[in-house]
RNA sequence: GGCCCGUUGGUCAAGAGGUUAAGACGGGGGCCUCUCACGCCCCAAACGUGGGUUCGAUUCCCGCACGGGUCACCA
């Protein structure tokens, strides 16, 4: 039993009269898409209010650990911007803050609601059907009644028991949510939940609320699963004589109108998009969006925008679906919006996936409008490297009226042109077909068309005629033309 | 099943007791153009349902339906 002195010291470490929030994940290894917008919405209301951002790891059950699991919670979170005031590797005033490192903490606030008539010890052995029925935790388990004295000897003598909460049979509890208002639960419906199992460690339950207090958490955000067990979490706090945080309550991302987004089925997870060719400003501002609106019709926030712009008040009761869709049109936009050097820098890796030795800057200019994700690039680029085999009904276009013949003679007039062209850079390349057009007095189409099928073998590309040419060289576009004629030659 | 929460176009969503019920994505059409893309213009598309309250409800209240959450010595 610790003394008054005890409990007054930590409480004395306490910040007050700031706003802190805290993001608390469970190391399993990776980053829901969920987690991580409930660490972003988190981190906004610190940064919004000027207040503190915690991270703090909950590690109770042994028996999820993960290697290194926690590493991969602050790299992501450090790499999306989300940088964290206090929690394991930066320490601060309330540490530590791996919750396996507070596990002493626990008990002695137990005791403290045993004395106050707020829990109990059980010393039950559970059947499964007595589980089953709930009996127990519905205010029937019979040490609930267990005189203090009694409760107290069979502990020393060393028997083993959970500590219970006792929740009142009578009456009703209320909390409030900033989302959804005012909420109400008959106590009737509420479980003696276990605070301390019998191993001594605490609940996810208890531990939270202890944790939460004596790090001066003031604003608890989650998802929605813990709503229905807010109200226990309040009659805790009432136990103590303590403040009750605010409280919001996330409603959760979705799949489709009835599952969460979930690893186990499938479902990317935050690293997943990252590997994907998604960008993480494009993966932030999207989830920002699922279940917040801003008061405006904007919608694309950097960080410090969204701090800015952020606002409870456009938080959404409902749960939102996770639409892939829009995603890839948040991040084709982000990608637009970048600057040539920074989309080249970018795209560098996945343009040498595909091709090298070739004007990089040229490609990722052409590609910058057309590239949803980075890892579309390398497919728009093979043609590059080989001519794909194909067919030469692609010469035939009704738009720009070139058939294969036609086809045909503008390649014939455009090879000695290509071969004049001195020296081999994109202004020269471009004269030398648009001002053939011209003395050939047909419409750039009925030229450029055949040339570009002819270098690309394909009906789409990325560029035009005019680029694709000189990215080839001279030596392979002449090659490709020639092909083209030869092919078309002796189809005829 | 009990309790709690939710329900505006396919999706994200704004909105308010009286509106032509925003906007974005996606879809359709068009323009631009050497293909595609970008850009620009236009179009289709929604208040789950039954009762109230009210001069008037999609908006407020109740029921129902549907969906979700929770009812662990998991978090």
């Amino acid at each position: 039993m610790k003394d008054q002195a005890w409990f007054d010291e930590l409480e004395a470490r306490i910040p007050k009269g700031e706003v802190r929030t805290r993001f608390a994940p469970s190391p399993t290894g990776y980053m829901h898409i969920g987690n991580m917008r409930t660490a972003l919405y988190t981190w906004l209301i610190a940064r919004k209010a000027g207040g503190k951002f915690l991270l703090r790891i909950e590690d109770t059950d042994q028996g999820r650990l993960v290697e290194d699991a926690a590493e991969v919670i602050y790299r992501t979170l450090r790499d999306a911007g989300l940088h964290w005031d206090e929690g394991p590797d930066v320490g601060g005033p309330v540490g530590p803050y791996i919750q396996t490192e507070r596990k002493a903490l626990y008990l002695p606030f137990a005791e403290r609601l045993i004395q106050r008539g707020c829990a109990y010890r059980c010393f039950c052995e559970k059947t499964e059907s007595e589980e089953d029925s709930g009996d127990f935790s519905r205010g029937e388990d019979p040490c609930r009644s267990l005189s203090a004295e009694e409760a107290e000897a069979r502990a020393r003598a060393g028997e083993p028991y959970v500590v219970r909460q006792r929740i009142p049979r009578e009456g009703s509890t209320t909390f409030h949510d900033e989302i959804f208002g005012d909420i109400t639960a008959p106590n009737a419906d509420l479980d003696d939940q276990v605070l301390i199992k019998r191993d001594g460690l605490p609940t996810y339950n208890f531990a939270n609320v202890i944790d939460d207090h004596l790090m001066g958490i003031t604003h608890v955000v989650r998802g929605t699963e813990y709503l229905s067990s807010t109200p226990k979490y309040n009659l805790l706090y009432q136990g103590f004589g303590w403040d009750t945080p605010a409280y919001i309550h996330c409603s959760p991302i979705m799949r489709d109108a009835q599952h969460k987004l979930s690893k186990r089925h499938g479902d990317p997870t935050y690293d997943d998009l990252l590997s994907q060719g998604y960008l993480k400003e494009a993966i932030l501002n999207y989830i920002a969006l699922l279940g917040w609106s801003p008061a405006g019709e904007r919608e694309f926030f950097t960080l410090p925008e969204l701090v800015e712009a952020f606002d409870l008040k456009g938080m959404s009761k409902s749960p939102a679906i996770f639409d892939p869709v829009k995603l890839t049109y948040f991040n084709s936009e982000y990608i637009r919006r970048k600057s040539p050097e920074e989309f080249e820098a970018l795209a560098r890796p996945y343009i040498e996936e595909a091709v090298t030795g070739m004007d990089t800057a040229l490609i990722a200019s052409l590609l910058q409008q057309r590239c949803e994700k980075l890892s579309d690039i390398p497919g728009q680029l093979g043609f590059l490297k080989a001519l794909p085999d194909y067919d030469t009904e692609l010469f035939v276009n009704k738009k720009s009226k070139t058939d294969r013949a036609v086809s045909l003679e503008m390649l014939r007039s455009a090879l000695p042109a290509v071969e004049a062209i001195d020296p081999w850079d994109q202004d020269h390349v471009h004269d030398a077909l648009i001002g053939l057009a011209e003395k050939l007095e047909v419409k750039n189409a009925k030229l450029l068309w055949p040339v570009r099928i002819a270098l690309s073998g394909q009906a789409v590309t990325p560029g035009g005629a005019v680029e694709i040419c000189c990215l080839l060289g001279k030596e392979e576009a002449l090659r490709r033309m020639q092909l083209g004629i030869d092919r078309l030659a002796g189809e005829a």
